[in-house]
RNA sequence: GGGCGUUUAGCUCAGUUGGUUCAGAGCAUCUGGUUUACACCCAGAGGGUCGGCGGUUCGAAUCCGUCAACGCCCACCA
């Protein structure tokens, strides 16, 4: 059979990921296995597959497949969310490049376009997550607003408006004005901005001598909104202002000065402009004094009837434009260069108006109590670990959860509104009829109940993801939940750790009394190789599917993983999927090594294929054994790492060298035998990581069944490990690697066999793989060097070769010189260490026997270098 | 303003309880090598005052203090 010497993954990949469809091989139903259960963070169901998403995916790939192959019973759920705010934002988009405006449709015929645009891009992202080997259980494909999942969130919703933890009211709440809806705090991202403070004079009422107070703001636009001055009532400079009124420049209002410690003396001039209906702290003195609230602005910015001669005008405009008039008008003070954070919307990046508005509100107080003790006990783990304290902090200072939109495309909010005031909350309208009934003494009509026009916080429905994807909000005691919850890692982003990650635990406990998960993993974020996260706008952010194409799939899933430290943020280079193709393309060509020879049962085994396998074996055993261990703590960055030194290093250049036979020669069918369960148990090993290649050659390595797979075999388990013989060949690597560097450095061809002589103890046992890799003519023990000879040290141990006439004694003696002085200096300090009493008398007795079998160590080496030398110098 | 994290080779990172020749890995670099699996390769080599300073200790990359730089999260000082 004649093999291509360049893997080609293109002609694979999508071949085999069809044979695990059609076999069904990511399918898993309840059994009496071991569950090992992923849920899929959903991604939004228009979006596309961008490199967070790659790496992400491939973690959870890599440790489903891995479950799978310890015998557990693997389901990773997949499924897309409808992402409220981001989805009905595109599809405005679309409908205004139409020249539609959202406003001239009704709420069905929104819904039919946002309907419409989910199914044209919806499930893109995950036929990507397809070619990148994602070994999802596509059956239970699920979408944040399907029927079952729609039902969840209803039942949620009914359930804790029925507990008293969810409410309605008029609250100061996060107004994006783009968007037009109210946001939660988690979606306001603070920035600092560079404006202007401004000092704006306000005249004190029926002062004669026409004296002033100044306020010091950095938004002029809100004076038509002030209700109250504030002075801190300890503040000898403002004493003056105490009990009088105070004119609202331009507008010419009066209103009171009013006194609170809440005042910063320091700060301006301590005078304080209140304006309840703009400003959260404004908004707490003005209930507590009692002031009025004047709501100046617009849904969208702009400013309303409130506004006098700006009504219209849009917001920042409006500053512009005060900040002259107030100028003209000699109420401007002065104004200075000022620095200060302002909130803008995660998704319009629209500056935030802080608005007081009737919202939804969910009391988070009492469902954080299981959740933090949860991860602080360890019932949840986090790694990395240090995320346990963001969560604590959030946990510790949680404010109740705005959980209403004023948006179309979500989970419209079950609460009906009542003709003559007030509502009922039901799961259906007729539901909310029947309650409407008995709560209203009047006659009513079920055409009469106006169900509420918001919509719920896309993470409303996320939050139960990991109960609702297996319909156990629906059907708590159903087998699917029953067997898959609690699922056991989660694999995300810590950006997401509020919205999603802490209010999922929160819904575990309150909806199965159980962690929704036993491990979070935490990923990084994806940044360029100059430390720059990936945006569209930099278009740093390579395209993964071209990157796929370039490099395969299991290339790009080895690129991915080797960046990625667990926990840090990773600079993706490409140059590590380069990484990850040309170790595809080792894993290839050692199976067409290995493929091209031809067997012979009458030849016997070498002696050095022997020793090559026993201690393969116990090579393959400690490997697997801290592959455990790494995957035990995530680290699938230095796990894969580990496979690659063994495939490479250890496997391909010291155990396949050893055994392979001369050129055209048949190798013996034991040696062959073993070599292909090896090959067979590394290839096990790597299919987590790069799952194709991995069947590919598995399939081609011996006949298979029909509907077998790679994926359904278990991983090789770590056997006996003969530690003697591992550290013996890392010795014995050692002096094959001496000769070849006297080699190198004398320019003797391979092909020109050598002479070995060794003066000290050696293990004569190697001496057929040490013949073997250095291709030597003959191996003596001798007492003394001769003259002519290259030497090096291995251990105690000297090893040389003859060279006769290609000697150059000069450069041979400055090497020895150069050893000879580092192992002088090595003995001082050991000396050293050991002629301090303190020492000898305070550390363990090994470490102190370690210190003194240096020393002899050293002195002997020291001895024999000085030997040679003299004898070069003759 | 508070909290957390990071700082080790040119780059990206390991380094568990302080002690084995502990200063490591991969990549990159340099040198030599192509009829005999792979140049997407083989063999070999060079390269670091472990961010600075101070302390504890017989002994510090590791523990403590302090400073610096960078990053992240949280916070109502207009």
């Amino acid at each position: 059979m004649e093999i291509a010497s360049k893997y080609n993954p293109s002609e694979v990949e999508e071949k085999w990921y069809k044979y695990w469809m059609d076999n069904k091989l990511f399918h898993s139903e309840p059994d009496d296995r071991e569950p090992y259960t992923i849920v899929i963070p959903p991604p939004n169901v228009t979006g596309v597959l961008h490199m967070g998403h790659m790496l992400n995916n491939t973690i959870q790939d890599v440790l489903v497949r891995r479950a799978r192959m310890q015998g557990k019973n693997a389901c990773w759920v997949p499924g897309t969310d409808h992402a409220s705010i981001a989805t009905e934002a595109k599809v405005v988009n679309r409908l205004a490049s139409q020249g539609i405006k959202k406003n001239d449709l009704s709420r069905e015929e929104f819904l039919a376009h946002a309907w419409e645009w989910t199914h044209e891009h919806g499930g893109i992202i995950l036929e990507q997550l397809k070619k990148l080997g994602a070994s999802c259980d596509w059956e239970r494909t699920a979408f944040t607003m399907d029927e079952e999942r729609s039902e969840s969130v209803l039942r949620v919703f009914c359930d804790l408006y029925d507990k008293g933890l969810i409410y309605r009211g008029v609250r100061m709440v996060n107004w994006d004005p783009k968007a037009l809806t109210a946001l939660s705090d988690e979606e306001v991202i603070h920035k600092e901005v560079t404006g202007k403070l401004y000092y704006l004079r306000y005249m004190i009422e029926g002062d004669p001598t026409g004296d002033y107070a100044v306020v010091a703001t950095t938004r002029p636009e809100t004076i038509m909104g002030d209700t109250a001055m504030c002075i801190n009532p300890n503040d000898p400079k403002n004493a003056h202002l105490k009990g009088k009124k105070v004119i609202v420049p331009l507008i010419n209002r009066v209103i009171p000065v009013i006194e609170d410690d809440y005042v910063d003396t320091e700060f301006g001039t301590g005078c304080l402009k209140v304006t309840p209906a703009h400003d959260v702290n404004d908004y707490m003195l003005g209930e507590k004094y009692n002031l009025p609230s004047i709501d100046i602005f617009n849904p969208d910015g702009t400013l309303n009837e409130h506004g006098a001669q700006y009504a219209g005008m849009e917001r920042f405009a409006v500053r512009k434009q005060i900040e002259k008039d107030l100028e003209t008008a000699g109420l401007m003070e002065k104004s200075e260069p000022y620095t200060n954070k302002v909130g803008f919307s995660e998704r319009t990046d629209e500056a935030i108006e802080p608005k007081l508005s009737m919202q939804w509100f969910m009391k988070m107080e009492e469902l954080t109590k299981p959740a933090a003790e949860a991860v602080e006990i360890d019932t949840i783990k986090f790694y990395p670990e240090k995320y346990k304290n963001t969560y604590r902090h959030w946990m510790e200072n949680i404010k109740d959860w705005c959980i209403s939109r004023q948006l179309w495309w979500g989970h419209q909010i079950p609460a009906y509104f009542l003709p003559q005031g007030g509502y009922v909350v039901g799961m259906t309208k007729e539901e909310a009829f029947e309650k409407a009934k008995k709560q209203v003494d009047y006659p009513i009509t079920i055409d009469e109940l106006k169900q509420d026009e918001d919509v719920l916080d896309t993470w409303f429905s996320s939050w139960l993801w990991p109960i609702s994807v297996f319909n156990g909000i629906s059907r708590p005691d159903n087998k699917d939940i029953s067997y898959y919850y609690p699922t056991s890692d989660l694999v995300t982003g810590p950006d997401i750790i509020f919205f999603w990650v802490a209010r999922m635990i929160m819904s575990g406990y309150e909806y199965r009394r159980e962690p929704c998960f036993r491990n979070v993993y935490f990923t990084g974020i994806v940044r360029d190789k100059q430390g720059r996260k990936m945006s569209k706008q930099l278009g740093n952010s390579p395209d993964p599917i071209e990157l796929m194409n370039q490099y395969g799939a299991d290339g790009v899933r080895m690129g991915m993983l080797l960046s990625s430290a667990a926990g840090n943020d990773l600079l993706f280079d490409e140059i590590l999927c380069e990484q990850g193709r040309n170790f595809n393309n080792k894993i290839w060509n050692a199976f067409r090594l290995i493929r091209g020879w031809e067997t012979d049962d009458t030849i016997p085994q070498p002696e050095s294929a022997r020793i090559a396998i026993d201690w393969f074996s116990s090579k393959l055993s400690e490997t697997i054994l801290e592959m455990d261990d790494l995957f035990s703590r995530y680290r699938l960055s230095e796990a894969l790492m580990l496979l690659y030194k063994l495939f490479w290093d250890e496997f391909s250049s010291w155990y396949l060298e050893i055994i392979k036979p001369a050129y055209q020669q048949p190798i013996d069918s034991e040696t062959y035998k073993v070599t292909l369960h090896y090959f067979d148990a590394l290839l096990r090993l790597l299919h987590p990581f790069m799952p194709f290649i991995t069947e590919e050659l598995w399939q081609a390595l011996q006949e298979r069944g029909a509907g077998e797979s790679i994926m359904t075999v278990l991983q090789p388990k770590s056997g006996e490990r003969d530690k003697p013989l591992l550290a013996d060949i890392e010795q014995v690597k050692q002096v094959i690697a001496g000769v070849r560097t006297i080699r190198l450095e004398k320019n003797i061809p391979n092909k020109d066999a050598l002479e070995l002589q060794v003066i000290g103890s050696h293990d004569e046992r190697y001496n057929s793989v040490i013949s073997k890799m250095c291709n030597l003519s003959s191996f003596s023990s001798i007492s003394e060097k001769q003259p002519g000879a290259a030497g090096f040290m291995v251990g105690t141990t000297e090893y040389s070769v003859p060279l006769a006439d290609k000697m150059d004694v000069e450069a041979e003696l400055q090497k020895l010189k150069a050893e000879l002085d580092y192992t002088e200096g090595f003995l001082l300090s050991v000396s050293k260490k050991l002629g301090n009493e303190r020492f000898v008398q305070n550390a363990k007795p090994e470490i102190v026997e370690n210190e003194r079998k240096k020393q002899e160590d050293a002195e002997s080496k020291i001895a024999s270098l000085k030997e040679n030398i003299a004898t070069l110098e003759k």
